[in-house]
Formats: C-alpha cells, structure tokens, sequence
DNA sequence: CAATACTTGACTAAATAGGTCGAGATTCTA
DNA sequence: TAGAATCTCGACCTATTTAGTCAAGTATTG
C-alpha cells in the first residue's frame, strides 16, 4: 500500500488546517510554503478536497480554507477513499458462467486470490478507519516535539 | 492495496503449478491456456519468479516449470514482495537536520503519516504472512468445487 | 478600483503498466 | 544428426497514470 504523492499532500494539508482549527481560515499559500507543496499542484488538491466535503474556502483579499468537519470527525480512511479512490475493490468476479462458456478454468483461481486480499483490505481498513485527523495532529505534535521543530506559528 | 495484473499472473501461474506439483513440469503455453494470460508476457513473470528462487525450468522439447519449493513453503507475502517490490518502506524520513535546516516544518507530518502507514504495512503483511501457496490451493478447490468448474485435467 | 485569493480547465513531461517481438540456446526424438 | 519443441533474453511499443504547470476568470476586501 503505497500512498501517492497527491494522496501525502493531501494529508499534510488536512494536517496543516487540523493544527489550526477554528474559525479562521489558512491560504494555499501558507500550507505550501510550510508543508512543501507546489502551490499550483495544492491547488487541485484543495479543491478536490473541497468536494469532497472535507474543507470549505474563502474567495478574496482574507481567503483561505478551513476545515469543515472537526478533526476528530475525519478518519484516515475516509480522506484516503476519496484522494487514492476506495479502498474496497467490488468482488465482481464471482459472476459465474459469463462470456465463453467454460473454456478457461481461471475463476476459481481469481475467487480465491480476491478472497485473500479482501482479507487484505479489510486488515487496511480496520487500521485507517480507527485513525482520525485529530489522531494525527497529536503524532506531529509529538514529532515536532521530539525533533525541536518549532512550530512556526504564523498567524 | 490493488495488485499489479503482473502479480495477479503470477499468482494465477504459481496456482497452476501448485495444483500439479510434482516431479513434472508443466509449459507456459498450458499454464497461459489454462488461466488465458498472454502468453509471451507470462514468460516474463515466469522468468522473474525463476530468478526470485519460485520456480525451476526445463528447457527443450519436454520443457517447463515446475515449483522449486513445496507450496506449503511459500507465502504470499513472499512472492508479492518480489513481484511488486517491498511490502514495507524503509523509514527515511525519521533522518532529521538533512539539507536544508528548518526551513520547512514539514517533517513532523511526514513522520506523523509514515508511523501509521507502517501500521498498515504491518497489517498487509500480517495477512499475506499466514497464507501459504497450499492454502490458496486449498481455495482454489473449494471454487472449483461450487462452481461446478472440473478442472480440466490435460496431464 | 486595485490587490489578493480561490476556481476552472486545459496542457505537458516523465514514469509505469501491460504487452509484443525476434533471435538465440537447449533438449528430445525420429 | 536434423528438426521440432521449448525456454531465455533483451529490446521495443503503446496507453494510462502521475505529478505538475499555466492562463484566464471570479469573488472579496480595503
């Protein structure tokens, strides 16, 4: 399970905005700078994020985005669906007897691997569902405490 | 966690071989029928599961592969290691005060969402340790069984 | 109205995935 | 020992995905 680069930013974004919840709102600009993102390529993300009900946004001179759910409501899983798309493949191969006939025997030996990694996902899901946001920004506190990295407040 | 239509292939072959093995070899045009993988690309997987210690071959006219190991004795895990490359990242990212120096904070982050994406790996692995090539064999058969499949015995 | 920010959609370069192909090396069998 | 069957090796190809970039537009505030 290999997170994208687009799926990490979008998390290190979510992040940046989990640290800093409340009512007021954080630019692109800011989260680039602080997480190291393209700021064009946030862009996207941001957006999509947006719909996805994730964040909601500001337009104009004292823009930004915020997040619209409490971190504590946001799960790991729930981000990582809608950046990377489901985690849960549908099990459509136990369709049997369509196309040709019977001249190939490989279903059953494609039932049986899906079988497997269904336990699979299930084992991914059960991990990321149990992680929210809010989890998450403990673990960096942690990190930045352990590493001395200042926070760098900016607002 | 989707696998690569190269390690589903593998699988599939390995499958083959692990329902038939024995002393004999089997040849790539009957393992390629059978599970209805192209043929030339299947030489490929072979030969890479041949250099990853999977299989053994025969060359010539009463050619084939057969399995080097008993099926009780590979697991998953193992083979989707060398198939798709590492289960597990190496955490690099715990190697604070490289380049430059604090400029941005995002190493915290970095390190919040590695720490849980091992988690995760854990539990991939977890699953795909405990499955033997025997086991998925065992599987197989139970498929073949409800769908009323017969497995095409040619040998 | 001018500056600042988000919005939208098109565009591009590089990597990966999924295969194909030709020519060679080996082994069996007639 | 010729020839057929089979694995072997490396180059090649095409489509899709990934990771960005960019320009023009819209909204908001001072």
């Amino acid at each position: 399970m290999k997170l994208s680069q687009r799926g990490e930013y979008a998390i290190q974004a979510l992040l940046v905005l989990g640290m800093y919840h409340g009512p007021e709102v954080i630019r692109i600009k800011d989260i680039a700078k602080r997480q190291n993102i393209p700021r064009r390529f946030l862009e996207q993300i941001l957006n999509d994020l947006k719909s996805g009900g994730f964040v909601q946004s500001r337009r104009g001179v004292a823009g930004g985005y915020r997040l619209q759910r409490s971190p504590k409501e946001i799960s790991l899983s729930e981000i990582i669906r809608h950046i990377e798309g489901p985690l849960e493949s549908s099990d459509d191969s136990l369709s049997l007897g369509e196309g040709k006939p019977n001249l190939h025997s490989d279903k059953a030996a494609k039932c049986a691997i899906n079988c497997v990694m269904q336990e699979v996902q299930s084992a991914i899901v059960g991990v990321l569902e149990e992680v929210s946001l809010s989890d998450l920004c403990g673990k960096v506190r942690d990190f930045e405490g352990a590493t001395g990295n200042s926070p760098d407040y900016i607002i």
